[in-house]
DNA sequence: TTACCTGCAAAGAGTTTGCAGGTAG
DNA sequence: CTACCTGCAAACTCTTTGCAGGTAA
């Protein structure tokens, strides 16, 4: 306990960020815990608020965020509509997206295998392959 | 010639739609192509006042578009960022996604086989999966 | 002390909405 | 004639930016 801290201060200046307050106190809430989890910015901003009991500007977060994700440390995430999500998962990996709860759930690289591929374009090259299984609730009328 | 445009009037009217000049006009521009072509709000409205020489008000477009979403016509596509691609191929398939031009190539659902998925988790089912392949330029450079 | 960071408010980008006037049936 | 549609502008949401004051090193 005497310096839990260590760590996020450790992170942040390995990349050149200074451990201000507001930064450490996201990094805790991002990366203590041992689970990936996913969260849009003003999700982000509700759970460091209520951890900390002081407010943090929404620009200060967001400069974080993307500096986190600058930094590796985080992944931002493809999916529908307009909010862009984020995963402390910054490995190449999927995603269930849950259509009814609006959640995502990660899924290992490994858990899927792609057996074959198209032909790419002339000049490219693959830069990574996102999968996104959507899925809803099984007991859902057949149509709309 | 006669009547090349009746094949979009009949269209609408199934979706219980009425063919006014506007949506006539989208409507050509979307499907009259055989190749299927993706398109941001923004740019469907250039090409569609360009083709036609005559403004037709955002509004319009995006009611529009919307409603050509709902009748199963057009397809709305994930990915990074805020920009909502529209795609005239309303199946399910999956895409290039070029980084570098900002572009969106298909892929038939036949060209990709994905041969292991992981359990759904419990009380869901399986809506759709959608593979999007980043691609990027071959030439370039490894690290950013 | 200096470079960097935060918080605020204003500005931007993309999208939606309310409503008056216009049009298809 | 009536219900529906269009165009405009205002409103909204999400994100970025400019800048004055604050803070780490």
């Amino acid at each position: 306990m005497i310096n839990e801290l260590k760590p996020f201060v450790d992170r942040l200046r390995s990349s050149n960020l200074r451990p201000t307050r507001q930064r450490v106190t996201i990094c805790k809430v991002l990366f203590e815990k041992k689970d990936t989890f996913h969260f849009t910015i003003e999700q982000l901003k509700k759970i460091v608020e209520k951890n900390t009991k002081s407010k943090i500007s929404l620009a200060t977060i967001y400069n974080t965020v993307h500096a986190f994700k600058k930094s590796g440390y985080l992944k931002e995430i493809s999916l529908h509509g307009n909010k862009t999500f984020f995963d402390t998962n910054s490995k190449n990996h999927h995603h269930f997206y849950d259509q009814d709860a609006d959640n995502l759930i990660d899924i290992s690289n490994d858990d899927i295998i792609i057996n074959k591929i198209p032909n790419v374009p002339k000049g490219k090259k693959i830069k990574n392959i996102e999968v996104t299984v959507k899925i809803e609730n099984s007991n859902q009328n057949q149509k709309k």
